[in-house]
RNA sequence: GCCCGGGUAGCUCAGGGGUAGAGCAGCGGAUUGAAAAUCCGCGUGUCGGUGGUUCGAUUCCGCCCCCGGGCA
């Protein structure tokens, strides 16, 4: 079996570049580990790899998704497992980037086996929300799974709503269905994980940077055409960074400056948690602090070499 | 050169004889099908420097340095 690569690391790292890299020094195939640069319509906006990147080597699961759609951590493992089992089938190296630690998480540790709630159900609970609030989510989840109503924390409205649908959904408690996890797609000595770990302040910098770079590559234009949809704002794909404020700008509410510090700055507490996600979820991988891309290829390459053996 | 005003957290600033706050930025953490999401927590400081007065100075006084503005 041809162990997979999986590399993480915040965002604006340099993560698309070594992949190519890694995909073409081992006859590799990329795959996306990314939850928003699995949208068509935003392409330069979530820094998806360029028309040449994704000719150099072949890419999957990049692009292949609707704004429109509310895409989610089990439909993407299921795509990826078939896609890493087809490139293994051929003889290729599965080259698995992207910033999306619960991706990760779910490769290596596999997900509980939920049924999917239906988007009826969902609706509901998201009028419910809008009705009552956080705090009336709680007290109806407290009703009737006590135990999650325990361990979501604060007015965390995402988990209260997706701990109460699960319920109207199966009748039975997320805590319940939880506390099992289905095999994981990769098993134990199967993959390499490698977490890129760049100095903070510089990266910070190189986001700034990025921002003004994606500015004038047309970022404006994939906002305006999302906007343009009408669509609801709280799809993920409205949740882009940088999207809220552009869609703002372009209905006038505030100015080109003020659109592109906010995009900047949710870019950098993005990488934050990102860095505190590597930190605790993935204390094990080994850090590539470094930011040159040859070496970062070839301390790879030697720990790949390691795992396969 | 002289006259004002000001130097306090990374930034903008408030305060005031008993070693100090606010907003933003930032930092730490959680994370099981929205995860670029969602949520929880935390002031991080030679109060420009140096002498003096004082039991005690960031605060009052002297000198020096720096930044604005004005007059030359």
């Amino acid at each position: 079996m041809t162990p997979a690569i999986l590399i993480h690391g915040p965002t604006a790292s340099g993560k698309t570049k070594l992949a190519i890299a890694l995909a073409e020094l081992l006859d590799g195939e990329v795959v996306n580990a990314d939850s928003m640069q699995v949208y068509k319509d935003l392409s330069v906006l979530t820094a998806r790899p360029s028309a040449e990147e994704l000719a150099a080597v072949p890419h999957h699961l990049f692009g292949h998704v609707d704004a429109a759609e509310r895409y989610n951590t089990g439909q993407w493992l299921g795509e990826a497992e078939a896609v890493i089992n087809d490139i293994i089938r051929r003889g290729k190296v599965p080259v698995i980037v992207g910033g999306t630690g619960l991706y990760f998480l779910a490769l290596t540790q596999g997900l509980s086996d939920i049924p999917p709630v239906p988007e009826d159900v969902r609706a509901d609970v998201r009028a419910l929300l809008q009705a009552e609030g956080a705090s009336g989510l709680r007290t109806r989840l407290e009703a009737v799974d006590p135990a999650s109503a325990e361990r979501i924390k604060g007015s965390d409205r995402q988990r209260l709503s997706r701990a109460y649908e699960v319920w109207l959904a199966t009748g039975k408690t997320i805590s319940e269905l939880q506390s099992a996890r289905a095999a994981p797609v990769l098993g134990e000595g199967e993959w390499l994980g490698v977490a890129l770990t760049p100095h903070r302040p510089r990266l910070y910098q190189r986001i700034d940077r990025r921002f003004q770079g994606m500015m004038m590559q047309g970022a404006m234009g994939e906002a305006e055409a999302l906007v343009e949809r009408n669509l609801p704002p709280d799809l993920p794909a409205m949740k882009a960074h940088g999207m809220p404020w552009l869609a703002a700008f372009v209905r006038g509410d505030i100015s080109a400056e003020e659109a592109a510090e906010n995009a900047q700055r949710d870019t950098r507490r993005y990488a934050k948690r990102q860095f505190t996600w590597i930190g605790r979820q993935f204390p094990f991988w080994p850090r590539i602090p470094g930011m040159d891309l040859a070496e970062r290829r070839r301390v790879i390459i030697a720990l790949y070499k390691e795992v396969r053996r």
